[in-house]
DNA sequence: TTGTAAGCGTTATCAG
DNA sequence: CTGATAACGCTTACAA
């Protein structure tokens, strides 16, 4: 690339305003101790010139890169989009720049991400990665990168976390369903490798049935929400009724979807309930009862966090978040 | 930060392992040139040491940042989250790294995103958003960045674009509507600041309408859904049918259940049409007839023809893709 | 094959 | 208030 030998340097603007580079320096960075007169000058050449510091050079001179990395996975689920979304907007407001980390599903590449992170000379990262476990967050933080973890419990010196707090109202639901309906027998929808929220929430279902001496199932299902649709279809030629409880907004509409489609009757015959609900949860018919949570506000949470870590002044290194039930139509009161 | 005093850095390497940096810096970059006993020795090193080279640095040495900045809305609409994702798994292929820009809607914000492209020193952009014209690109192409747009037809020297072609599939759609369908008013929903493309088939509608001598109207609509909503079950009160024109499937979904929910019937009594169908159009119920365009691909070959682009090799300086449309429940044959 | 030394574009510490 | 000058961590001719 020439683009070296065309970019403007600071060494040009000082020699073109007749003054050296620490005083440029100084006015790019809005420093006193310049003249107004001089002040004006050398802003009228970086103006004339269209300078632009350079970030790479002001990182490495500094030691700061004003950067925070983000790594999360690359589904495109509307909740993920809300809590980069979330980062997003606190770090454009604090003026850190946010380099990304798409992760696929995969422990490797969630490590190598994580290589990334390290090299890439970021100042702190947020972390919202289900491959990556406690040991991989720590090789993070052990170059002294401040690191705030969302959705696992990990804490240590430049660590904090936010997790989710979706078990308890799981099981409070799940256990009042349970009581007032001595029939059921309810229905957990596994994803393959879906991540530890899953496998939280799963095994929350199973010991609360257990608790109570209730019979249940765990099916597995398929992550695209079109091909849960097409089992479920065949599902409901057996079976008229159930009890579901799904992970996201699109596999729980999906089984909806088959049951209404079927001639099934929602809430009646079959009740879908959804975990992590998004805006979706409205919008299809019949609406979704779900838990709730505010990504965005989870995303903007984690920024604060970071900052608060990367001055030494977190308090709190473990934020955790509820979930707020919601009763739609896809079950009975 | 301490960061710094922390960092293990080259000339550690070099000191503990008995060579000079350039011979470090020849493992590192896996250059030939050495022998394999002091490759091995330095390796050894390396390892012991956990040295991570700096990013930072090496851009800076190399005029090459290996990142492409990414522009666009930070609105969570699921179309957007997979172009970011198409973008995120071809850069991380060609080993890139990106920087995440998020507007908020306004052209201040827009314009202080292309600054921090070009302060950041990046290989290249992608921007993907409506406020940005050809001149405020050409402000980042002038320093000497190449840049692809999406959704805008501009081109130059370091500059191509990706255009979608949603105008045509939507004019032939309405004539044929329109044709056989001597009755309807078709009804355009406009959301306030809502981007060129919007703007663009809005302006295709009306022409199609007026073309064929037909009466139409716009209506202005929230970009939320759940107001949406509302404002159409009102507006169900005094109206009980109509063919709707909407931009998303949100808005669409919207629609369509306001219309079932007081208790018209789709297609026979409302007709909705999407502009930028998702997933989502299959999921609601009805589902919605709608034009798509997968928005990965658009994310990959954005990415794709940077990378030519970078090397001067970009032959199709305009990449034009049609949606495709897809009949579904929510309109009649 | 290896080492020396001069960059890369900034900031920061001193003197003046 | 301003100017040299040494960092920052790495790459890369050029020499050896």
């Amino acid at each position: 690339m020439e683009n070296l030998k065309e970019r403007v340097t600071i060494y040009e603007v000082a020699k073109a305003s007749g003054v050296s580079l620490a005083t440029v320096s100084r006015v790019i960075n809005h420093q006193g101790n310049v003249t107004e007169a001089t002040r004006e000058k050398v802003q009228a050449v970086i103006q004339r010139l269209g300078y632009k510091p350079s970030g790479l050079a002001q990182a490495l001179a500094t030691n700061k890169s004003t950067t925070i990395g983000v790594v999360i996975p690359k589904a495109n689920y509307v909740y993920i989009a809300s809590v980069l979304n979330g980062i997003a907007e606190v770090a454009k407001e604090k003026n850190f720049l946010i380099s990304l980390f798409l992760t696929s599903h995969s422990k490797q590449d969630a490590l190598s991400a994580v290589e990334k992170v390290i090299t890439s000379h970021v100042d702190g990262a947020i972390i919202f990665d289900d491959e990556l476990e406690e040991e991989d967050i720590s090789k993070i933080t052990s170059y002294y990168v401040p690191t705030i973890v969302i959705n696992n419990r990990v804490e240590g010196e430049r660590c904090g976390c936010i997790v989710f707090g979706y078990e308890g109202n799981l099981r409070k639901i799940l256990t009042e369903k349970l009581n007032k309906d001595k029939d059921a027998t309810p229905v957990f929808l596994h994803v393959h490798d879906c991540g530890r929220l899953l496998a939280r929430t799963e095994k929350a279902f199973i010991s609360v049935c257990k608790g109570l001496n209730r019979n249940y199932s765990v099916l597995n299902v398929d992550d695209s929400s079109s091909r849960t649709y097409e089992d479920f279809v065949e599902y409901f030629k057996k079976h008229k009724t159930g009890y579901f409880v799904a992970y996201r907004d699109s596999i729980a509409a999906a089984i909806a979807n088959a049951a209404t489609d079927s001639g099934l009757r929602i809430p009646e015959d079959v009740e879908v309930l959804s975990l992590i609900g998004t805006k979706y949860a409205n919008i299809t018919r019949p609406t979704l009862s779900s838990f709730n949570i505010n990504m965005q506000d989870v995303g903007k949470r984690s920024v604060y966090m970071l900052m608060d870590l990367m001055k030494n002044e977190l308090e709190k290194k473990t934020y955790r978040i509820e979930s707020v039930y919601k009763k739609r139509g896809s079950t009975r009161e």
